[in-house]
DNA sequence: CAGCTAAAGTATATGGCGTATACGCAAGCG
DNA sequence: CGCTTGCGTATACGCCATATACTTTAGCTG
């Protein structure tokens, strides 16, 4: 995990985790997980345990629901790596599934059916999910396009600045030349709100 | 594209799109790509160009976001990898950005500032990207575990409904054994409602 | 028509990846 | 003492993107 942290989900490779845990090859940690997706089922898992669940759904159903997504979404921007490993297995280990198994409690809990509080958990992790992976893909193209230093960040903007006036696209060329709205958190927020408003409004016809 | 549709993402390499177009090596590719990266590039914007955008606003700016999205979704279900691969590239070819100005026109239209189109068209296109990316990766995941005959998958779903009961997980199980609810084109078209409810309510407090 | 050029394709090689297979080695236990 | 069991290693394979250097082909020009 401490090399996903560091390096990105592309950062993962067996030979760097061996090389992190001491002197050893990569094969040695055959003897511990069975493949790679092994080992990444259980930094998933590992992960998802940091998220903080009530024992037991409360009163205040949106504030539980609110509550899981918006520790989703830190521990999310604590491991880029999860929203982009995370679509790629199984959500089965025991963590996950508990987590999930809380969502369907507050839901049901609430009057909906099973296959509504699936639908609506999976709306919520999808959200949550998107939002990360975007911020993590975002990392990870500075890293690929080697845009660390602010002067190279700068240029690349510029340049796709000029891609859009070019293209006649005057809006966004107005905002890539001077950002603003809401940050990444804001946003996250308030399309949470949203979805938990759209949600209560099904619940309560 | 072709080879990416039939074989999903991780069938698109080099070897693979030089045997498609004919007798050809790998390397005859660069002659025509500058690299891998630069031919993705190009697959997601033609991808892009495939939807369909009004020539210019209408009068029902909801109608627009709308259509812009279902359409959005309507294309990534045709072409798997498209959710895939769009969170690994910047999204700066020329169909691209029509495709967000768009989008920017008609919120700003509406009387959003600057900032918070570019915030709400960014909430809608993580909402259709990340919806098909649950769906590619469902696929993906089935073609590597080979799940591809009935009777493999009914065993999957058996052991991992074992496994949510062991965890403790009464409701999760209960769905997996007997699966319900909205499917996936229900359950996008529902929280893309709740999205643009409330978009609408912020543009008109 | 001869000859040059530029485009298109190929051959070969490098370095990285996950991992199958076979082996080495130490600790513990009968 | 010898055997298993657990852990680490060495080597090799196949697949990937791609750098580099080569050959072939087509077309234009003098």
């Amino acid at each position: 995990m401490a090399v996903a942290d560091e390096g990105g989900a592309e950062a993962l490779t067996m030979s760097a985790v061996a090389r992190r845990l001491g002197p050893y090859t990569p094969m040695s940690l055959y003897r511990h997980v069975l493949s790679k997706d092994g080992l990444v089922d259980l930094m998933l898992d590992a992960a998802t345990a940091e998220i903080a669940l009530p024992p037991v759904p409360g009163p205040d159903w949106r504030a539980d629901l609110r509550a899981v997504v918006m520790e989703t979404w830190e521990m999310a921007k604590r491991h880029l790596w999860y929203a982009q490993l995370a679509p790629t297995r199984p959500p089965l280990g025991p963590h996950t599934m508990r987590r999930t198994e809380f969502q369907l409690r507050v839901l049901a809990g609430q009057g909906a059916t099973l296959g509504q509080a699936v639908a609506y958990a999976a709306v919520l992790d999808r959200h949550a999910l998107g939002s990360a992976q975007q911020v993590a893909e975002e990392h990870a193209m500075r890293r690929r396009l080697g845009l660390d230093t602010p002067q190279r960040l700068t240029e690349a903007v510029t340049a796709a600045q000029g891609l859009a006036e070019q293209a006649g696209c005057e809006l966004l060329a107005r905002w890539m030349s001077a950002p603003s709205g809401p940050d990444m958190d804001e946003q996250f927020e308030i399309s949470l709100t949203f979805l938990l408003d759209g949600i209560e409004a099904r619940l309560n016809p």
